[in-house]
DNA sequence: TATTGTTATACTCTATAACTATA
DNA sequence: TATAGTTATAGAGTATAACAATA
């Protein structure tokens, strides 16, 4: 278990992080915010998949995904096809020009953060990878079904709340 | 120099951990999101300064600075001292009351990290932190001072530019 | 009655531009 | 003329709640 030290240097980075964020954003195609990136890249890496999956694996609100999912289906770069096995659903499927907007994507993010990290290994890069990804499991095991862990213990902690 | 498909990944991770930032953010007390939550922690950190160094920090515009800098010290947790050597300029300083707030923030935020990464290594909550630094150092250095690099070149680019 | 998805509303963060005061 | 900071405005992301259609 790591020092409280270290949780709120990991807290502040994970706040700073936001930059590096903003930057790739910044470089998006017009008419294509990050939002929209976000799902062009998940469908073209897990596939077709309904809106509650979509949500899932933003990690975010079905409202919030529906707003992206609109905005993209608008521009033609997905379409959202009737459900077979359940009428209230959507399946959504790239479109060849979706599939053109997720190349032109992975370009223009490809091509900055491969300027940036132009010094970094890539066994660095992997690294970073490899730990964010394990980061966001362990915040996201208790969103998702998984959930095999029983709750949250503090029988040792004798420390208040400090709830305000 | 890592592999293209290696940078798209990072690309997908570094959206991902919005989701853990949000996280983050859901838990810090009422009256303090996570931009005057920004201010106080780094405050805490650096001791007084003036706006325009807060906003590098921040790595924000200016603008966003000041209002972030407006609902903390709206809640007493600063003060803006004039500064002696420019009138323009003003000091920030945490409060006393701004500090038991910091305080507040960072026994929340430990707490809820500890809880998450409880089976993470002091070392690999370490790595993690070293190579997110080092990122936000990659792209920070061409925004502060330092810009030692001459300026990026695309002179073997001869792609079109796809700026769609 | 519960679930999938959409829409309305509100809040936070951010950037750009216009503006004030001072250097 | 240039810089430090503020404010107005607008755009994007997100969450909650109310709602429609279907299971």
């Amino acid at each position: 278990m790591a020092e409280q030290a270290q949780f709120e240097e990991l807290a502040r980075q994970l706040s700073a992080v936001g930059a590096v964020k903003r930057d790739l954003g910044r470089i998006l195609p017009p008419d294509c915010p990050t939002g929209s990136a976000a799902v062009l890249t998940l469908l073209g890496r897990h596939g077709d998949m309904r809106m509650s999956k979509l949500a899932e694996l933003l990690a975010v609100d079905m409202s919030v995904t529906s707003r992206h999912v609109a905005h993209v289906a608008a521009r033609g770069w997905i379409e959202r096809l009737p459900d077979p096995a359940d009428k209230r659903s959507r399946i959504l499927r790239l479109t060849p020009s979706g599939l053109e907007q997720l190349d032109e994507l992975s370009r223009r993010t490809t091509r900055l953060l491969a300027e940036r990290l132009a010094d970094w290994t890539d066994d660095e890069v992997g690294q970073l990878i490899r730990l964010m990804t394990r980061l966001r499991d362990s915040f996201g095991d208790c969103r998702s079904a998984s959930m095999r862990l029983p709750a949250p213990v503090f029988e040792e902690t004798t420390r208040t709340p400090a709830n305000t």
